[in-house]
RNA sequence: UCCGCGGUAGCUCAACGGUAGAGCGUCCGGCUGUUAACCGGAGGGUUGGAGGUUCGAAUCCUCCCCGCGGAGCCA
């Protein structure tokens, strides 16, 4: 048994039962009765109960500690020791304990608050066990679509965040003063730069932050999101579809694998996630009308499809479906027309099962110059800044796809989440941009 | 931008024309195994703002501000 106390995290303290360990971190609850305190310690990577008696600890301590308010920074040195009555099964018998900073009193106390409040308070609520669990979904799957990619040739090749002209024409940009060259816009998507390095090196994908000044107030959108796109060159649209089904179902596995306590505390259900396997059912826009129209869900062909339809798409399904082959008026300037019928696009949407909406939007792009210069002026989109992008179809042209994926309507839909805003550590919304 | 709902104590809410209240947090006291601990006590309010109706407005009306939910657009 040694006694010198090292440092431990929280997350390792199984493995030091019966050791004297020193945690660093900040008090996130107490329970006292006159003689006995409970602290719950957290360190960031988990929460310890820590158990001050007034026999055993020191005097000074066992006052401290009775009187700091919540998230006080502390450095607690104890016995680790197996306990069933500990929140987790081991605590840690208290012997010294250091008052870091003495926090003014906290205002997230352990009890409901208001959206608005939690918003507001957004650096702090950070500190919660249920926001760690979000964040740490988060970050794992982030890894594993990277993970996959990396295993499969991709190579990270990122794109500009300013840019000299939208990706896509018709959404709202952000615009900003680039020194004497006029005006920049921060960008909506990787996609055109990633077709660049698509050419380069075959394989690639980008991730990165995304912008949108759209007035969109709804639970499934940011201001400012982050998307990976991966985009190889001579990929068609069912090599696309099958490359994104296998990411996909690949990323859920992986979550399901290393976060399940994660998922415990957002109190998930598994069934749906663990269905989640490839192949992915996939119909056409046309078949989706029709599914729709049978559930009194009528849409003009060529019109989009809201989130009602979406939803109601998604349903019909236990698993993510794809919808293919979108009329040419609803999708970019860049998608490839089918050429057995000209006025759909080789491109595909994935649907999220249980109301999540579309997390990846993406298809075969258009590979010859002509037809890609006609489409500018279609859109009314000027030829100077896509000079270089129509480059692409002069030198060594070839089919290509790509798509991308909503990070945070992915992790809103494993995490089991009703807002996305939760998914991204400081959102970005239509009315906050504060803290 | 449009439609709907809401703004009352630090927080979450009640009172809906007749003296503004509770739970939690805070402060004080009690409790040796608590699990959003529990028990007793105290403090805490220009009811989002400006006008109006009324003997009397948190409550009804008008305008403004802010938030929430949804639509459109999208990931």
């Amino acid at each position: 048994m040694a006694s010198s106390a090292g440092p431990a995290r929280v997350d390792e303290l199984r493995e030091h039962v019966g050791r004297t360990v020193e945690v660093r971190g900040w008090l996130y609850n107490r329970r006292s009765s006159g003689k006995i305190h409970f602290l719950l310690v957290r360190d960031g990577t988990g929460v310890v109960q820590a158990v001050l008696s007034r026999a055993d600890a020191p005097e000074e301590a066992f006052a401290l500690v009775g009187r700091i308010p919540q998230e006080s920074s502390v450095v607690v040195t104890g016995e680790v020791r197996a306990d069933p009555r500990a929140p987790g099964g081991v605590e840690l018998a208290v012997r010294a304990l250091r008052l870091v900073h003495e926090a003014e009193p906290y205002p997230i106390t352990p009890k409901e608050h208001g959206v608005e409040f939690l918003m507001d308070h957004r650096h702090l609520w950070l500190r919660s066990a249920r926001q760690h669990a979000v964040l740490r979904v988060r970050a794992e799957i982030i890894r594993a679509m990277t993970d996959y990619l990396d295993a499969r040739g991709y190579l990270r090749v990122d794109a500009p965040i300013l840019t000299p002209a939208a990706a896509e024409g018709t959404t709202t940009l952000f615009e900003t003063t680039y020194f004497d060259l006029g005006p920049a816009y921060l960008t909506q998507s990787g996609q055109l730069y990633n077709e660049a390095a698509a050419m380069a090196f075959g394989r690639v994908y980008c991730f990165g932050p995304t912008f949108r000044a759209e007035k969109s107030k709804t639970r499934r959108h940011l201001i400012e999101f982050w998307m990976l796109e991966p985009e190889a060159a001579y990929m068609e649209l069912d090599e696309y579809m099958a490359l994104a089904e296998e990411f996909v179902a690949s990323v859920v596995a992986r979550v399901l694998e290393r976060r399940r306590s994660e998922l415990a505390v957002l109190e998930r259900d598994l069934a749906p996630l663990e269905r989640v396997r490839a192949p992915f059912p996939r119909i056409s826009y046309d078949e989706a009308l029709r599914l729709l129209a049978e559930r009194g869900l009528r849409v003009p062909w060529g019109e989009d499809l809201g989130g009602d339809e979406e939803t109601a798409l998604a349903s019909a399904f236990d698993r993510p479906v794809f919808v293919h082959r979108y009329p040419v008026q609803c999708k970019a300037f860049y998608m490839q027309p089918d050429p057995k019928r000209p006025e759909v696009v080789l491109g595909a949407d994935l649907l999220a099962p249980e109301g999540y909406g579309e997390i990846i939007g993406g298809g075969q792009r258009i590979h010859d110059l002509a037809l890609l210069e006609r489409r500018l002026v279609e859109h009314n989109l000027p030829p100077e800044p896509y000079r270089w992008y129509l480059d692409l179809r002069r030198y060594g042209s070839v089919p290509h796809s790509g798509f991308g994926i909503g990070i945070e309507r992915t992790v809103a839909w494993i995490c089991g989440l009703d807002h996305v805003r939760e998914t991204i550590p400081f959102p970005r919304l239509l009315n906050r941009l504060y803290p």
